[in-house]
DNA sequence: TATGAATGAGTTTTCATTCAT
DNA sequence: AATGAATGAAAACTCATTCAT
């Protein structure tokens, strides 16, 4: 391997270890006290260098988010594939989409990029993007329950996975907002109970 | 009256102008671009002004969103106190509750404030008052329903209303920020056909 | 008068005492070491306030420049009205232009705004209204010899006042860099030589 | 020839490669937006590898500066070489010294200079060098004009050499700042009008 | 030669908030 | 009640420059 090709090397490993630690700030402290240079003492290096690869704070979070959300994605990925019930399949699938807990860093940054999306094109494109991700892989997983007989044949799939995921999002606000009742155990409750009426299993 | 009186009530009224003001800037520019100043020229008026009656621009936001919430909260009444099937308010409960458009102002300083309660007490406060205020009032259209034989005995009102609630929120939040094909047209419709299988109706 | 019509005219003397201060201190150190900070330091205010009433740096320097181009309109109005000859007055225009001596400040911040005019509109609408005051009176100037029979009848007036205005620039850049052997003492010598020639006094 | 040498030349071929696009790239966008890793970008190289070359951005500008001129001062010098009358030589060189149009890089580059020669030592002992270059140049022209009768007996060389400058960048400077009014035609024709004046042909 | 990761000082700008009048 | 002058903290961002490889 050549000396450029192992600079190279380092930087996209400093680039990610940048994304992760972001992601663990803002689950320590809240994106409110995540400055550039708070981040770059947590990193043990300056802002500029994380600038000098991410450009603008803003973009610094979209990539934040969007390494974070690949993340989930390979897991539903995964999910998708293993050899498991439908019902079983959902159930997890409503598991991995509710935050972990108060202050999930991921649903905490959605928050916060939820607030910019209208003066922001490129986040509402990735916003978008990672949406659409979660509406297919919730369809497929529908349709492949379908197929098998464990769902209901006519359920309207896009419908019901729609209204799913907007009850989902509904409740990880509470969840991470802290809201009275608004635990991760309860929530995770609500969300398999509305499933079940949503999506009937047979 | 006298003069005291007068003056406080012409004070009052300058502040409604001013909430109302805030609330149509909002849903014209979002709350990003809404400074002190940029509302008192709105006004006529100078931001210390302002500041004068809401000691901070945080209150000044809470008492917006208060103000705005306020008149729901007597729509909401009014629906409740009127003379029809359960299905018909529950109908109608689902329409108050969806934004009214792209921008709604009032969707649109939730989704501001959410990102602000976390560090904000007195807001968090707020919402959980104001949450509480829907679902109590939900779970009294539920229960009524129930009770008229509308809705199934047994049905288990306060679950169901939360599951409904952060379902109308999710759809709410996809519609402010304008996702694609989740017009208020379309989420009225997913609302809709949700509550149907939620709450079912004999 | 009220306190208000007081408190406004504190603002404009406090803008004058901003834009005096911003030439003296580029007379004394240059422009590049004028911050914002420096500035605000030197009229013990905050750069705060000096933004509050200029809202950009480089509207603070255009500022500076109208106001100390005002003075000298003013300056060349008042000669151009005084009873003296054409010969004499054109001598003194001639070091009404010319920089007062290495640093003057209107010359250092014309020299600097140069550079920013073909990225900044605002600044060479500016530059053109002032330049075509210069070339108008010396227009003027000129004519009135002309006239008076001081200068020779045929004599083409905008050429020659435009061919003079180049000159003094010219001059006036070598004085202001320092230059070898370009003092004012002999730029001045050089103006006068060189419009004894363009303009032939009779 | 060595490998050493071979290697010495490609750096020089290199160098002269990255003066040419630096003043390519000034006389396109400004000297505001050439960056290091702008100009990297262009030439298809590193910020680094220019800095290997030059030491610093300031190093930088004044070898851009200086190729430009050199060149310029081999035209000049062919020029007095000519077999022509000093007439049409003088007006060669007013051709020679005014700007091509708008955006000439070599005037960009000098207006920009102008600002930072005060606090820039070698950058003004250069400008002082290509200065005296075009006034020894000037003076050499006139002088031989003058012995071979084409121009006055007992003109003074160097004064004239110096106003005829002067007016000279003044034409330029407005030509290069897109002045209303200051064409390259027109300009020329200031500049030969005014020479007709300052150096009376006979 | 050549790269690009890393630095970090330095500057403008914004805006809620205060307060004398 | 009303103004608007004044504050000042805070933060993002830029970019020439260095240096290990």
């Amino acid at each position: 391997m050549t000396a450029g090709a192992a600079r190279r090397r380092d930087g996209r490993i400093a680039q990610e270890r940048m994304l992760e630690e972001a992601m663990t700030a803002i689950a320590e402290d809240g994106l409110a006290t995540l400055t550039m240079s708070a981040l770059a003492d947590r990193l043990g290096t300056s802002g500029g260098h994380i600038l000098y690869y991410f450009g603008t704070k803003d973009r610094l979070l979209l990539a934040a988010l969007r390494w974070s959300e690949q993340q989930l994605a390979e897991e539903r990925t995964a999910l998708l594939g293993r050899r498991l019930t439908a019902h079983r399949k959902l159930a997890l699938f409503l598991e991995l989409y509710l935050p972990r807990g108060l202050r999930d860093p991921r649903w905490t940054l959605w928050i916060e990029l939820w607030a910019r999306i209208p003066s922001n094109e490129p986040l509402r494109a990735a916003q978008q993007e990672i949406d659409d991700g979660w509406q297919r892989d919730l369809e497929a997983l529908l349709a492949k329950g379908v197929e098998q007989g464990r769902f209901a044949a006519g359920l309207e799939v896009p419908a019901r996975a729609s209204e799913l995921l907007a009850l989902l999002d509904g409740l990880s606000t509470r969840v991470v907002l802290g809201e009275r009742g608004a635990d991760r155990a309860t929530s995770l409750e609500r969300a398999r109970s509305a499933a079940a009426l949503l999506i009937p299993h047979l």
